[in-house]
DNA sequence: CCTTGTGTATTATCGTACTGATACACTAAT
DNA sequence: ATTAGTGTATCAGTACGATAATACACAAGG
């Protein structure tokens, strides 16, 4: 359980981390009941406030992907009763997706080419052999 | 000459106005010596201050994008002798590309769905045929 | 009990970023 | 000269993110 966090991103480093928890219970690494780092734990090891990290939580709790339980920690929440993971993963990678087709658009690129260039993009990103579907 | 300002996004004003004018004139919607709105009726037409307007051409000047013609306006830059457009847009899409790659990648999404997901992506941001290769 | 481990509330401070209102310097045309 | 049009320097205000130092409530294990 490490985080990707990125200090200096213009994303802000709360939202970094509810960012990649709701991606890591929807595509299934985080399974229900699993129980995440200490919010001490990822302070200390990304030199960063225990309070920032508390933050994230307490938005995770707020939306109901985490749950908590006093003096032990917190945990992946059960999300009612047939919401089983990887369901959603499509809906999280859409705005990603939307976005660049409309930078495609405003550039005037077309389909093909923006298509090509983004198996380019989704290859140098694997690294080497992580497709699902082999 | 209209930008697509949107004053709630999370990305501030004056760099939704950077990005609009470096992908109209990588595309060439925008010629070298082409004038720019003026601040003052950027400023107007979406309800915004001049100075979130200033501030965004200024950038645009320290670029090299923009040419500052005092008490005209703003033009569109001569970039060096053979810098002829349409030449970097690959460069200004790659960053939303990638990004999206990744977060396919965390999310444990595949390379053929995520391309599938990217090309009904380019179909509903398209207003009906408008792809430059019919 | 008591120690150690959870998360959290509170308060305060610091830095940064974005936006806004006013006044100014400049050019072009009348 | 005057008017109307450029962009902009300056200052202030607001909001947000991150940090810091405590102190608290709870649970588990010795």
């Amino acid at each position: 359980m490490n985080f990707d966090i990125v200090p200096t991103a213009t994303t802000p480093i709360y939202r970094q981390i509810v960012e990649q928890v709701h991606r890591l219970v929807a595509s299934g690494q985080l399974a229900v009941g699993d129980d995440l780092p200490s919010v001490r734990a990822v302070a200390q090891q990304h030199a960063i406030n225990p309070m920032t990290v508390s933050k994230a939580y307490s938005l995770l709790e707020a939306q109901g992907v985490l749950e908590r339980l006093r003096g032990v920690g917190m945990v992946v929440a059960s999300r009612g009763v047939g919401a089983g993971p990887a369901a959603d993963t499509m809906a999280l990678l859409k705005p990603a997706l939307v976005q660049a087709a409309q930078v495609a658009f405003q550039l005037g690129i077309g389909h093909e080419a923006a298509l090509a260039a983004f198996g380019q993009a989704l290859h140098d990103v694997s690294p080497a052999g992580t497709d699902e579907t082999p």
